[in-house]
DNA sequence: ATCCAGAGTGCAAATTTATACATTTTTTAA
DNA sequence: TTAAAAAATGTATAAATTTGCACTCTGGAT
């Protein structure tokens, strides 16, 4: 199992469960049959900037980064009809939108907190988005599908 | 020293401050001549909702809640303090920062002037840094510690 | 093919944080 | 004021996280 792969199962396992410790995380990781040490965690966390905060509870629990605000004026569950074309070059996905919404579809992309995707880019009605290194177009464009549908199936 | 009054502190402490664990800021009490034990700003910093994060730069950081990626304030001789993340994929160095401190810091890179840095496309709160062919990563991250290291050994 | 450099990892130790329990301090109610 | 109840804190310890080190693996360069 390789570290991207395995950073990509650790960003769905918190965001879709409480994750109180890293031996919690390394036995839900264990249960999706990946294994590695908690050591390991603590060093994919710290890269990953997952830190552990507060479930408003009492208790404590591992959250994703910085989530910020909604700035997006796009219906939720079509922001997909927002995005009038896609160009792959050099590696780099061009995103293309309506004029004025590209940061509005780039702020909902960069929110997914998706491993594939390093980061993006946006001007006025194009999304520059940088995949990681060593992740396929084919990724990227599910992580996309993922990320504008509402009923997301469950893979990995 | 009340428990309210000694929370003020805290706050005051860790929005001005890199504290990077709770000895680390039980010494910052004890200069202000307040004490206590670290079991007893455990509790407070839960009950506060203050949480240990990361600074961008490999290290460890409270961080106040709702700052969790803009504890960052734009202080001159601070602006790596607004680097929260970089990544490099295709060559390119994806720079991120909290929402909205994109440009102030792109701008400080740009007027650096540095040769290997070809220029920068920066976004909200992400920046994309293109080194000039035949540049290594390690030659462009070095510039960047020159342009943001140079007058920053008063604090950090 | 071989060597080298760097990334990644496990293990164990060190460090840091959280908590059980006892004690002290503060608050409440009379 | 005073007794009882609740809240806060310290101590000691447990639990959790981080890190130094050694080893492995991988991708390049010779």
């Amino acid at each position: 199992m390789k570290r991207a792969s395995r950073m990509v199962l650790i960003e769905k396992i918190v965001s879709e469960n409480i994750v109180t410790s890293q031996e919690d995380l390394l036995r839900m990781m264990e249960g999706k049959g990946v294994q590695c040490t908690q050591a390991t965690l603590s060093r994919d966390l710290r890269q990953m900037g997952i830190s552990r905060g507060f479930d408003g509870s009492g208790g404590y629990r591992y959250l994703l980064p910085g989530k910020r605000e909604e700035t997006a004026e796009l219906f939720p569950g079509r922001e997909m009809e927002a995005i009038t074309g896609m160009t792959w070059a050099h590696g780099l996905l061009l995103i293309n939108t309506p004029p004025g919404f590209a940061s509005a579809v780039a702020i909902k992309i960069d929110r997914s907190g998706r491993y594939e995707i390093a980061g993006t880019v946006a001007g006025d009605d194009t999304i520059l988005l940088i995949p990681r290194d060593n992740i396929s177009n084919e990724a990227v464009e599910e992580c996309l599908t993922t990320i504008f549908l509402s009923n997301t199936k469950t893979q990995l």
